[in-house]
RNA sequence: GCGCCUGUAGCUCAGCUGGAUAGAGCAGCGGCCUUCUAAGCCGCGGGCCGCAGGUUCGAAUCCUGCCAGGCGCGCCA
């Protein structure tokens, strides 16, 4: 403000001449010798005031009010950029701030209690949990944490795909399986299920029922067996997720939108609204009017409606039960199904941007330098049960975060299994746990943490404790940045640069010096680091140890 | 063939929505524990930011075209 002030006045003056002021950018710049905070906005003005961008800036600052309060250098600098140093004084206050908000330091109002839904996993509830469903449970629920924190109203959603041609073919399996058990000859379908989870599966069901369904209708036998194994598929999927940290609030079953009638209502809306069109003998939904290279079958030549077309019915049921945002985490592989269901929300009257989907590539594991694949069909994979026996959730959930969704994921088995020091996350989680012991033995030496307002914050004047400052400070634009772009991976770079600029401070003072003022300083920012530190991890789900 | 994503140090990746001399971890080399946890700190080396054009005062970042890799393009989900 008070930049286009002066520049108003540079220009009254005739020093520099401009039509309309641009939009610049006051940004905190990369190389800390260029001060607290750049303004480029001289660099903006260089063409309409024909003149070098470093007279401008020079200009400019010429006629910045003197005595601005907090900023102790204002110079010109570079190509012409305007760069000021604050006072250090001025960062102190956010002690006292943090150690008054504890545990919701960082939060804010922005999303202003708006409901807004995260669905992630979904995964195919006739099998295991594989590493793809691993990184989007951990970015599902960081970005579920991040928008809670910012102040939306979050709910975290399974979508459990309970129907279709999968469900047909795990029956079948099923029922392979159960003939089998009771001595019978029966072959698993081609396509079907051939793992050996299902002979225990229907070891329990024989258990419980016997031989009862031998004889019975086969429809009912396999629905019976789906019922069954569909429970206990659930429930080891519920359990294993709650071991990462994840706990939904809905679990939403894709048979009930057949149930309800809401596919055929939808596919009937849809008709109405004039996207629908039959060709051989199916049903078609004109994905093509918005901007799809082809458009998409919804009813089968055999009557049975598409996974498309139960997925439009799902994502309008969501529109319909109040959420302003539905946010879906999916594997890349998915990334055709995009336009067509933004398509036909739009063609049902919603406004498909309140839709966002985040595509994660997918994970690549490697293990002694090769590539296992992940094949249901062999059996041959990891599964999120056995990475957490092995790694760590932490250190699982770190890892998976750590990474921009977009790019690919590859995950050194060998690696994660050492469980070496190499891990980031022990890097970070060991500056919470260095603290605490600070704090413990404090304790034990009779010495609390003060109050912040009795701390003479001015003693710390070291350059390792104005950085650790300056960081804490950047915490809640930090995670208003990561919540806004749903890019959580900032958040474990924040972490990393916190924890490093602790453990620089660490070597370089002391905190409980022999100077009583300086030791209480030093407690209540180091209290501080504590807090943010531990907000973080909560944010990713991931514990802070008090020991190490 | 068409579409989406990726290409940055030996390896794995950041780069905050176009800024200043492109960063971190690991790996390599050299230092630092009689005082709060050495899972740590300090220093050194290492780069045609895939290639070529373009826009701009200014490009790893935006546009176009190539090259390479991954993934899609089913009346599967």
């Amino acid at each position: 403000m008070a930049l286009t002030d002066a520049a108003a006045t540079a220009r009254a003056a005739g020093e520099i001449s401009y039509d309309e002021l641009p939009d610049f950018v006051i940004e905190t710049p990369r190389d800390k010798t260029h001060g607290d905070f750049a303004a480029n906005l001289a660099l903006l003005l260089a063409r309409q005031a024909r003149q070098s961008p470093r007279n401008i800036a020079a200009a400019i600052v010429r006629h910045l009010e003197r005595p601005q309060p907090g900023v102790a250098r204002v110079e010109v600098a570079g190509p012409g950029f305007i760069n000021f140093t604050l006072d250090n004084q001025w960062l102190l206050p956010v002690l006292p701030a943090v150690l008054a908000e504890d545990d919701h330091y960082g939060w804010s109002n922005i999303g202003q209690g708006a409901r807004v839904q995260v669905e992630f996993v979904s995964a195919n509830p006739t099998g295991l949990l594989h590493m793809g469903n691993a990184r989007g449970a951990a970015l599902g629920d960081s970005i579920a944490n991040l928008l809670t924190a910012v102040g939306y109203d979050v709910t975290r959603e399974f979508y459990i795909n309970d129907a279709g041609n999968q469900i047909e073919n795990f029956g079948l399996s099923l029922e392979a399986r159960y003939l089998q058990a009771l001595g019978q000859e029966a072959a698993i379908p081609e396509d079907g299920y051939h793992g050996e989870d299902l002979v225990a599966t229907v070891g329990r069901f024989i258990a419980r029922y016997g031989d009862k369904y031998l004889d019975t209708d086969p429809a009912l036998r396999r629905e019976m067996l789906v019922r069954f194994a569909l429970e206990e598929k659930l429930d080891a999927i519920r359990r294993v997720l709650e071991d990462f940290g994840v706990t939904y609030d809905v679990w939403f079953s894709e048979q009930s939108l057949h149930d309800s009638g809401a596919v055929a209502r939808t596919i009937a809306d849809l008709e109405k609204a004039g996207y629908i069109y039959e060709k051989d003998g199916a049903l078609w939904f004109k994905a093509t009017s918005f901007g799809d290279v082809k458009d998409e079958v919804v009813v089968r030549k055999n009557g049975i409606p598409t996974y498309f077309a139960a997925d439009i019915a799902y994502h309008r049921n969501k529109f319909e039960r109040g959420f302003e945002r539905v946010i879906n985490i999916w594997g890349a592989d998915h990334h055709g199904h995009v336009a067509r269901l933004k398509g036909a929300l739009q063609a049902l009257g919603y406004d498909p941007r309140r839709l966002e989907v985040v595509l994660m590539q997918l994970v690549r594991l490697y293990q002694g330098g090769e590539i296992l694949r992940m094949s249901k069909r062999t059996g041959q994979y990891v599964t999120l049960e056995e990475l957490i026996e092995e790694v760590g959730r932490d250190a699982a959930r770190y890892f998976f975060v750590m990474l921009k969704s977009d790019s690919h994921l590859e995950f050194d088995l060998d690696l994660a299994r050492s469980q070496s020091a190499d891990n980031p996350v022990y890097y970070v989680q060991y500056a919470h746990a260095r603290i605490c012991s600070i704090l413990r033995l404090a304790r034990d030496r009779g010495l609390e943490i003060p109050p912040a307002r009795e701390a003479r914050l001015e003693l710390l004047q070291d350059p390792a404790e104005l950085e650790l400052i300056k960081q804490i400070a950047a915490w809640p634009d930090t995670v208003a940045g990561a919540a806004q772009a749903l890019e959580p991976h900032r958040l474990t770079r924040f972490a990393h640069d916190l924890a490093g600029l602790f453990h620089s401070f660490y070597t370089s003072c002391r905190v409980l010096a022999d100077d009583p003022e300086v030791r209480k300083a030093r407690l209540v920012l180091v209290e501080a680091t504590r807090i943010t530190l531990r907000n973080v991890l909560h944010l990713l789900g991931v514990t802070a140890p008090e020991r190490m």
